[in-house]
This record gives C-alpha cells, structure tokens and sequence, in this order.
DNA sequence: TCACCAGTGGAGGGTTCG
DNA sequence: ATCACGAACCCTCCACTG
C-alpha cells in the first residue's frame, strides 16, 4: 500500500457485448440462429444498428446502408428492433456488473467500463472477474460477451476489440472472448496497431495522420507533440500524444450526468413548406420535452438542425433566460429560428435539441396572470404533466399535441422510438 | 477616445463514437 | 450513386465586459 507503483496501477475492464441487439432478439426467435441476422431501418433511408456474425461474414456492418446490406447479403433477415427490450437487458447486464464492482461506467447499452483495482482479494484477479461475467451473462442471460483487460480505459477498450469473435468469407471463428494487456506490456501491444484503430482517430484526423505519414501508433509515438498539435488542435493532439505511448489516467466515472437530450428524424420524403416542417417541431419538441420532464431536467438552449436534400446540414441555437420544459415553451423557442429557414429545396431532416440542462423544479413563475389572456408559463407546465400521466397509463401514442396531427386528426407519424430510418416501405 | 488584452459565453460548424 | 439517430466534445469566430 506504501508501494506508489502499486497505488497507481488500476485494473480496468472493458466489457462489449457480442452483436447485442441481434442476439436479444435470437432468444426469442431462436428458428433464426445460425442465419445472417440484423436489426435496423429498411431500406429507401435505413441503416442497420447490428449484424449477427454469420451477417458479417458477407460484409455486413453496423452504420451500413441497408440497401447496401442487401445487396451484399440478399438472404438476410433483417428485424425492426425493439430498443425498450434492448434497455431492459442492458440494465439485467447492468446488474451482473454491479456485483463486481460499484465502479461501472456504460458507455452504451451493450458497453461498460468497470474499475476493480479494489477487487482484488476478494474475487481474484482481472482475469478471473472477466471470465465470471462472462460466465454469468450466458448463463443468466444467454448472452455472449468479449472482455478487454487493462491499466487503463483505452488499452481495455482496444483489447475487448482483440477478444472479438472474427467473421470473414471463410467462416466465424469465436474470439479468446477475454484478452489481458498485462502490466509493462502495454507498448508491445499497443504500438503495431494501426492508428485507425485508436479511440478519436476517425475519417478525418486520419486523413491528416496520413499526410504526416503516419499508419502505426508507432508512427504517432515518434512524431513530437508540437507538430501533433499543430496538425490537430491542442485538445486532441495532446490526447493522441498522450495515447500512443499509453498513458491515460481518465478514471471510471459511474456518475457521468446528461448533457443534451435530442430528437431528430429522416423523412421519408423531403419536406418543402414551412407549415410541414412547424408540424414536425412541434412533434419533435413534444418528445423532447417529455424526456426533459421525465428526467426532472430543464433546458436552457434550444437547437434546430436542418439537413437539406443535398445533405447540406445546418443548424440555428438559442439561449433562453429562464430554463424551460414544455413543448409549448420551446416550440416557442424555436419557432423564430425555423422561420428563417427556407425549405422549398427540400428538407430531409429536421432535429430539436436540449441542452444547458438544469434539475428542473424551483423554477418560479412570475407572471401568473398574463393581461393577454394567454395561458401562462406555469398553466402548460401543469397541462404537460397531466399530459406525462395520460401516457404512462395509456402509452405514448394516446396523446398528442393538435398541431402536430393532420386535417384528419390523425397523428401525423411516429413518437420517435428509436429506429434506424424512416418507418414504411422504401422512398420512391 | 483609442487600442489592446484576457476572460467568458453564445452561436455555428465539425468530428467521433456506438 | 445517396447514409439513422443520439450524444459528447472540440474549434473558431464574435460580442461583451472590465
């Protein structure tokens, strides 16, 4: 304990698991095993969110187009995704962890970091944790996960990458399922990856990697910081410096609060006048707002994102005096932003965001009563919240804001559960 | 009054990740 | 050759403050 080398070496585990959303809906359709599987949007504007490894085998990957995904692999099954399911499993994973260690920190609903330096005695060693998580997630949950153990985040991150089964034209070879970068070896594992493959080293700083040539982490370990940093800003040049001889001491955090909360959607078809679009804020403002309210979170800033029929992305922001939480109050909010947005060359997305959350609750009203007649701040505040309670026990779909319906009074599209791409059969 | 400086925060764009 | 959605973080520019 008086040892500082002792003190300072973490045991970090990184637990990822295998092709989770696919293999939550394998447990219930277990006639599906052993064929190319993926859960994501159809095809027109999808994208797939998870592909079984036998789905892989033809080239399938997440992100992909889901045309795309077809034509490589025209035998695959391809499911809606269910992502309520998918959080109600990854808090049953979530569970196993907090057996270990209270130090867990999700990334993801199928990804944790978990800190058991202090696990020691009791439990064994990292390897031995790793191998009894793996045990109890097939076990309990019928499961698979890869596990990477390390000193640091990054190091356990890039090794549950090596613990990965591997699937290629030739077949799916499982992975070691835990892979362990001991201590002292951690530049022996590290430096002959391809600098690709390090966290924040996406499409374009590796274009200006490559213009420094560098294709190794090893590369990167020779090249002097400055020149990093002139390259890459002072921010992630000193992080990748920082990363390629090793070195990151970012601790497990398990109490990381949200930052922003946001809805966007992909229409099926472009949208070209400004009585569309207002109907979809108001739809999107309406999901925000019930997220903010259900996490006892107000916002201060409001964000539009517009992406036109040409992928040209925008986005308009505000910054409100007083934190708000209803629908009313933010379509409020934006309505001046989006009006000064033009969309007769198409819009194909519109996005409402939140951000500068504050905990909602003591905010006062000031103005009771409004010599407008208008309902005032603090009346839609409590119309919003019997409007939460009618959902709960109703669910999501028994309410909706007038405006956000069509002629008919039928409700226009979807609440925005998670999808992966408009809802519906392909565009054109 | 002008020029400069440092700090802060908003706004907008961009990158990366899963 | 047509690409989702949700979130975190960074950079740069700019206005404002003192």
């Amino acid at each position: 304990m008086n040892d500082p080398a002792a003190r300072s070496t973490r045991t970090i585990l990184h637990v990822d698991m295998d092709a989770f959303f696919v293999s939550v809906e394998l447990r219930r359709r277990p006639e599906l095993r052993g064929l190319p599987v993926a859960v994501g949007g159809t095809a027109g504007r999808g994208v797939i969110a998870a592909a079984s490894y036998e789905a892989r085998r033809y080239g399938v990957r997440s992100a992909m187009p889901t045309a795309t995904a077809q034509r490589a692999c025209p035998n695959l099954v391809l499911l809606p995704g269910d992502h309520a399911l998918y959080a109600t499993v990854s808090e049953q994973v979530r569970a196993i962890f907090d057996g270990f260690t209270p130090l867990v920190e999700p990334l993801a609903l199928d990804e944790a970091f978990l800190d058991v330096s202090g696990a020691g005695r009791a439990l064994g060693s990292g390897s031995a944790i790793a191998a009894q998580i793996r045990r109890r997630t097939a076990d309990e949950l019928g499961l698979n996960c890869s596990i990477g153990v390390a000193t640091n985040k990054f190091l356990a991150k890039l090794a549950s990458v090596a613990a990965k089964p591997i699937a290629d034209h030739s077949g799916v070879h499982p992975g070691p399922g835990v892979v362990e970068v001991l201590p002292g070896a951690e530049l022996a594992f590290l430096h002959p990856l391809p600098v690709r493959a390090l966290w924040g080293v996406g499409p374009a700083t590796f274009e200006r990697l490559s213009r420094l040539g560098v294709t190794t982490v090893a590369d990167l370990a020779a090249l002097e910081r400055a020149s990093l940093v002139a390259s890459l800003g002072a921010a992630a040049g000193d992080h990748l410096h920082r990363l390629a001889w090793a070195r990151d001491d970012r601790p497990v955090d398990p109490s990381r609060s949200l930052k922003s909360i946001g809805h966007e959607e992909t229409f099926r078809h472009d949208r070209h006048t400004p009585a569309e679009l207002r109907r979809e804020l108001v739809r999107l403002a309406d999901g925000v707002a019930t997220r903010l309210r259900a996490n006892g979170r107000a916002a201060q800033t409001l964000t539009i994102k517009v992406r036109f029929s040409g992928f040209h992305t925008i986005t308009r922001s505000v910054t409100v005096a007083s934190p708000i939480a209803t629908a009313h109050a933010i379509v409020g909010a934006l309505t001046p932003l989006l009006d000064g947005v033009d969309p007769t060359p198409g819009v194909r997305l519109l996005g409402v965001s939140a951000s500068k959350l504050t905990q909602a609750g003591e905010q006062l009203s000031l103005n009771l009563d409004d010599p407008a007649g208008e309902p005032s701040a603090a009346s839609w505040s409590q119309a919003e919240e019997v409007v939460d309670a009618i959902r709960g026990r109703f669910g999501s779909s028994s309410i909706a804001p007038a405006s956000a319906l069509d002629k008919r009074g039928v409700r226009v599209v979807r609440t925005g559960a998670q999808q992966w791409g408009p809802t519906g059969p392909p565009a054109r």
